[in-house]
DNA sequence: AACTATTTATAAGA
DNA sequence: TTCTTATAAATAGTT
């Protein structure tokens, strides 16, 4: 329709193509409303061109994802299924990590440990006596750091006090 | 386009509206089809009509659910019904849980404790040390009953022994 | 973004 | 529903 006929093939010219793609693309969404208006028909377009910047018209008195819902219902195709499969098996493998994490965590506290074996047991005071050794020298280390902090500061302090000394007098002045 | 001019409201004639629905609905699949071809367009088109069967058109090399994706992406919009997003905020939850329960875990095998203040240290080493003491009982658990165990069982043996002497020739002949 | 010659869609009728 | 056809509407190519 329009001063040539045109074959339903892919436009290569870019230019052409994009013009051609905005003007049947108001044709189409213009149509979409006037079947839905005209013949009380609840209508979904979508629609994504080169440019990727989408265009949408959906009847106003129905909401997509009601259409959506009808579209599940009446085709049997599973829009979300593989999704909410993936969700789900990552969830159960998240939830098995978790319970291990726990497991572990109640065994270094000292709970549930009577299933145990002789071996795990010695595998895990190993590990809890790495622990507190780690722990230990971590503290140390903290304490250490204050202590020299501290006396640092009081020699700092002295040395000051040192130097301040001879300016007494005038400080008073000033008071 | 036609015989005559209509105005775009709703047809009141039942028949005709579905006459009207079957050669627009018609019409609209068909150009969606056209822009998808000639421009190379991503399309989804779903219609219902007064029947409620529903009429849909899919650029065939494009997916509904990439469709849908997109229109996510783009207009932000929440179409996922609420199992989605019951799914996407357990995993969030189940995600935080754990790392929660790694950091503890890192922490109780003396990593990662630089971050740690003096108190949370000391804690620490408080859980670590109720930790060893609990394993240490149950070890020692353990190996009292594997020498209750052992003691009983040499007990028994002792006590068969009493009683299998007498009848030792007996035996031996019957082998 | 307009224009317009043509093609295409379709309203009404059969 | 389907076909026909007069006419409205859409649009390809041009300006």
């Amino acid at each position: 329709m329009g001063r040539g006929k045109i074959e339903i093939k892919r436009i290569e010219n870019a230019n052409n193509r994009q013009v051609t793609y905005s003007k049947r693309r108001n044709g189409l969404v213009k149509k979409a409303k006037e079947i839905s208006v005209l013949c009380n028909a609840k209508v979904s377009l979508i629609i994504f061109g080169g440019s990727k910047k989408m265009h949408e018209y959906c009847t106003p008195s129905a909401k997509l994802t009601d259409i959506l819902d009808e579209y599940h219902r009446q085709c049997g195709k599973r829009l979300w299924d593989a999704k909410h499969e993936n969700l789900n098996s990552e969830i159960d493998r998240m939830k098995k990590e978790n319970d291990n994490l726990q497991i572990k965590l109640r065994h270094l506290n000292g709970q549930d440990i009577n299933s145990l074996n002789h071996k795990e047991l010695i595998v895990l005071e190993d590990v809890l006596e790495n622990g507190v050794a780690y722990v230990r020298d971590q503290k140390m280390e903290v304490i250490n750091s204050h202590r020299r902090n501290h006396k640092m500061l009081e020699e700092e302090n002295k040395e000051l006090n040192y130097y301040l000394q001879p300016l007494q007098p005038y400080l008073q002045e000033r008071i």
